[in-house]
DNA sequence: CATCCACCGGAAATGTTGGGAC
DNA sequence: GTCCCAACATTTCCGGTGGATG
């Protein structure tokens, strides 16, 4: 690691937030005008976007700004990815206090509702592929009949469902009501913006070369590894980062983003992806059989009991919601109901 | 037209965990 | 400690799916 060219590491790290976000204003500015209850009610808000296009990182920025009026609270729903588990954290978060398991769901919620009372309250689900999947939408059923629902808003952030209403009940849906704002990918020229920004703030002047980041800039639209790839090269370059040194860091770089994104997922979800990369070393399509096979043999060779085909089936959508594998589903034909599932490069 | 492919995915059943009540 | 219970995680069960094939 080269102490001189990086002034500070943490620059990098998705933890990282940005005193300027790279052509989001708009829709900053809308999140802002619907979550800050001036005009009206607070609204609920449903924010649908690929990965690496900024969701996350401008919700938690619109949060600042509302900060002092409003009590807020992200949770992600890969971690959060039940009724229960998300009511314990938005009040944990809220108030400060432990909660621990063993009450009802129901006593969380009216402690919660207690909670909102009459402040003004913005409650996120990141991820929530995760928790739609999981739990239907009986927690956002829960949550959209709570008393005081004027005060509340429910900021939902998917990278797969682009909508919510063929996902949930229609009761659920026209009592939220969601306003949907969409982020698009970024352009190279504006991921060479995000990323020459950085830079300028993580490493000392002259070392890194434009072509460097042009070249990443036009390999990839996701904002997080394109990131995450320039410090890869960073933590392997001696003295500036060149675009060779940015080419030769390319596989290194998605191999531990994929290994950060499956770090907050089961070792069962890594060693399905793991079985699925040894099975489609090009750009190959394996059906789920094929896929269901190896991931037995990784868990033998790992000794570990495999799980059944249908938990499996399971884990294999949440790693299409996390973009780490591509999957194209058949119905019937010579070769039957299956998907074709191929991994997938951040892009 | 019946049958088959090769799974999908909903629903119910079962197993497990951690608390609270006694 | 024992019993009961809610919340989950996972398994078991099973009715689809629609073109190809005989």
């Amino acid at each position: 690691m080269t102490a001189d060219l990086l002034n500070d590491p943490r620059i990098f790290e998705p933890s990282y937030h940005p005193e300027n976000i790279v052509n989001r204003a708009e829709e900053a500015e809308e999140m802002l005008k619907m979550l800050s209850g001036d005009e009206t009610n607070v609204q609920d808000l449903f924010l649908h976007g690929s990965h690496g296009t900024g969701k996350s990182v401008v919700t938690k920025q619109v949060l600042q700004n509302l900060e002092g009026r409003h009590q807020s609270c992200i949770l992600s729903c890969t971690k959060y990815n039940t009724h229960y588990k998300v009511l314990q954290g938005f009040l944990e978060r809220l108030t400060g206090e432990e909660v621990s398991s063993g009450y009802h769901a129901s006593d969380l919620l009216r402690r919660l509702e207690k909670r909102i009372g009459a402040v003004p309250t913005v409650l996120v689900l990141d991820d929530a592929d995760f928790l739609l999947e999981n739990d239907g939408d009986d927690l956002l059923y829960s949550l959209s009949r709570i008393d005081g629902a004027e005060n509340l808003g429910i900021v939902l952030i998917t990278s797969y469902r682009n909508s919510l209403r063929n996902t949930v009940e229609s009761r659920t849906y026209s009592s939220l009501q969601p306003q949907k704002i969409v982020f698009n990918p970024y352009t190279s020229k504006e991921i060479y913006r995000i990323l020459s920004e950085r830079a300028r703030e993580a490493f000392t002047t002259h070392s890194v070369h434009r072509n460097a980041l042009t070249y990443i800039a036009s390999s990839v639209a996701n904002a997080g590894f394109a990131l995450h790839w320039l410090r890869v090269a960073a933590a392997n370059a001696s003295d500036t980062i060149r675009e060779s040194a940015v080419k030769d860091a390319y596989s290194e770089s998605v191999q531990s983003y994929t290994a950060e994104i499956l770090g907050n997922h089961s070792l069962h979800h890594q060693l399905l992806h793991d079985s699925l990369t040894r099975l489609t070393e090009d750009r190959s399509k394996v059906n789920t059989g094929k896929v269901y096979e190896k991931y037995q043999e990784r868990c033998q060779e790992a000794s570990v009991e495999p799980l059944s085909d249908r938990r499996v089936s399971d884990y294999l959508k949440h790693l299409e919601f996390e973009g780490l594998i591509e999957a194209e589903y058949r119905y019937g034909g010579e070769k039957g109901k299956t998907r074709e599932i191929r991994v997938r490069k951040p892009v």
